[in-house]
RNA sequence: GCGAGCAUAGCCAAGCGGUCAAAGGCGACGGUCUGCAAAACCGUUAAUCAUCGGUUCAAAUCCGAUUGCUCGCUCCA
């Protein structure tokens, strides 16, 4: 049985669709005007596992992922840098892609762009202005949000016990707005400037927020059953969609709120001044493989803060290793013919023990400790010579059932080695065979400074790349 | 000023009142295997669960205080 911890709630949730097999689900994509960190990627990697999790349970899904391309900073360093904002946009955009694929990021059934969803966001402004919950001031538009009471239930802000702007970063006296936390909709530009759309209510550009109630909505319809996004974005962002959107049509937005913790590097927030931030690729330009980086990643449940050190990502280098050397292995064993049922109902076990894991909220440490087990379990009964050929694909068969979920084992690649590396490989073994250990030895140096490791196993030689 | 969360072995971390002398990973050490390695396996390492007090037959788990850390209060995944 399915569980969320529902952050609109605060409680531990059964999952229900809305109608009865399909699930719809929301997720807050990135604003494109840089590369994503790696906390961007905590994120989406969650949101992959959600998505993969919930077609595993046997949803019909339809997953939506926007890309926010217009808002402040890209407006303005786009014009910094004489682009128009499609330009600007585009290689970040396309760097996004490579990056999220390289994760192993399965690409959502509908990416949809801000900016190509303008005339669906002018819509619900003149909705909300008609129903009185946005008001014109000075050219632009404000929500109202003393027209909409339930405003805070998602964020759960004690407002008449906060200080406006206590976080230094808003100008609270720049814009003439009734109420301090009203939030704009849409913004007045002058006529001069590049980026700006027409409207009913004037030329203007869209506030931050309203992208993702267009968007949604639109592909999703007015209610639907998840949104998900990282913490920050709970407030004001996604409290701001829901005063938006259920302002604009009465019903209930999303149904379940789901949100991510935040990475931290070191034990400390990752910041470009404290020199701790890193994109994607700058990890993979460091060497490591996009593998272990999504297997830290997932290393500890969504909702808890995970703190990213190399020390860890180096670790997890070393398992991803022994897991794909466990498949591999596996796949190759001289096993003794027959079948084992034991191993194969200490293998559904695992698998169930998985299942009940992801089912609890998506807890992807006990998910992944599961895995082990069952890795530590085949081992041993190899080493035994218990696990039998018609095991084999059993347990194969089972860990792809865990890798549909978790992808961490990446592609059985088959990789084909040059003719030289291959006559050396030859003439060692037949050094060997020769007992010429010297020869031998240096051969397995040589390749070694090739990248190349050989394994003498009781099943013959073997080779991998390091 | 207001609000939220966290504190478990060398490191990362699960845990949500009994089945916890606490999952799993990484690291380190010893052994088996090997011509030697590697890989794998077995074993070891290592936690009075931040501190103090309370509730309970029973607490890492609930309550309170203290200390430390992280985050939010309209840039943020």
């Amino acid at each position: 049985m399915l569980k969320f911890h529902n952050t609109l709630t605060n409680q531990l949730e059964e999952f229900q669709p809305l109608n009865d097999n399909e699930v719809r689900l929301y997720i807050c994509g990135p604003t494109v005007w840089s590369f994503a960190h790696i906390g961007n990627f905590r994120t989406f990697t969650f949101g992959d596992v959600l998505r993969r999790y919930l077609k595993f349970k046997g949803y019909k899904l339809t997953h939506v992922f926007n890309l926010t391309d217009v808002d402040d900073r890209i407006i303005n360093e786009a014009k910094a840098a004489a682009k128009t904002i499609d330009e600007f946009t585009a290689p970040f955009i396309e760097a996004f892609w490579e990056d999220f694929d390289a994760l192993g990021l399965e690409r959502p059934d509908i990416a949809p762009r801000a900016t190509h969803h303008i005339a669906e966001m002018i819509q619900i402004i003149e909705k909300l202005l008609e129903n009185g919950h946005a008001y014109e001031s000075d050219g632009s538009i404000y929500f109202r949000i003393s027209a909409f009471p339930d405003y805070g239930k998602l964020s759960k802000i004690n407002f008449a016990g906060n200080i406006s702007g206590a976080s230094g970063r808003v100008d609270t006296d720049k814009y003439d707005k009734e109420n301090a936390n009203d939030f704009a909709l849409w913004k007045l530009v002058d006529a001069d400037e590049p980026t700006g759309w027409d409207a009913s209510f004037g030329r203007g550009r869209p506030g931050w927020h309203i992208e993702c109630s267009a968007m949604a909505m639109k592909y999703l319809g007015e209610t639907f059953d998840i949104h998900a996004g990282g913490i920050d974005l709970k407030f004001p962002h996604h409290e701001n969609e829901i005063a938006q959107s259920e302002g604009a049509t009465e019903n209930q937005f999303a149904k379940v709120w789901l949100h991510s913790e935040h990475l931290k590097v070191e034990g400390e927030t990752m910041s470009k001044s404290l020199g701790n931030f890193y994109t994607f690729r700058d990890l993979i330009a460091k060497g490591y493989s996009a593998t272990a980086i999504r297997y830290l990643l997932l290393s500890v449940p969504y909702h808890k803060q995970l703190n990213f050190t190399f020390e860890t990502l180096d670790g997890a280098e070393q398992t991803i290793a022994r897991l794909r050397d466990f498949r591999n292995r596996l796949q190759e064993a001289h096993l003794p013919d027959g079948i084992n049922t034991d191993l194969q109902e200490k293998a559904e076990k695992y698998l169930n023990d998985f299942e009940a894991a992801m089912d609890d909220n998506l807890n992807t440490s006990v998910a992944l400790a599961a895995l082990h087990n069952l890795v530590r379990e085949v081992n041993t009964a190899t080493a035994h010579e218990v696990a039998c050929t018609e095991d084999r694909s059993f347990i194969l068969h089972t860990l792809d059932k865990f890798d549909a979920i978790l992808g961490i084992f990446g592609e059985a690649s088959e990789e084909i080695l040059d003719s030289e590396i291959e006559a050396l490989i030859g003439e060692r073994q037949e050094a060997r065979r020769n007992r010429n250990f010297a020869r031998s030895d240096e051969i397995r140096n040589l390749l070694g400074e090739q990248g190349i490791i050989l394994e003498d196993t009781k099943d013959g030689m073997r080779w991998k790349r390091k």
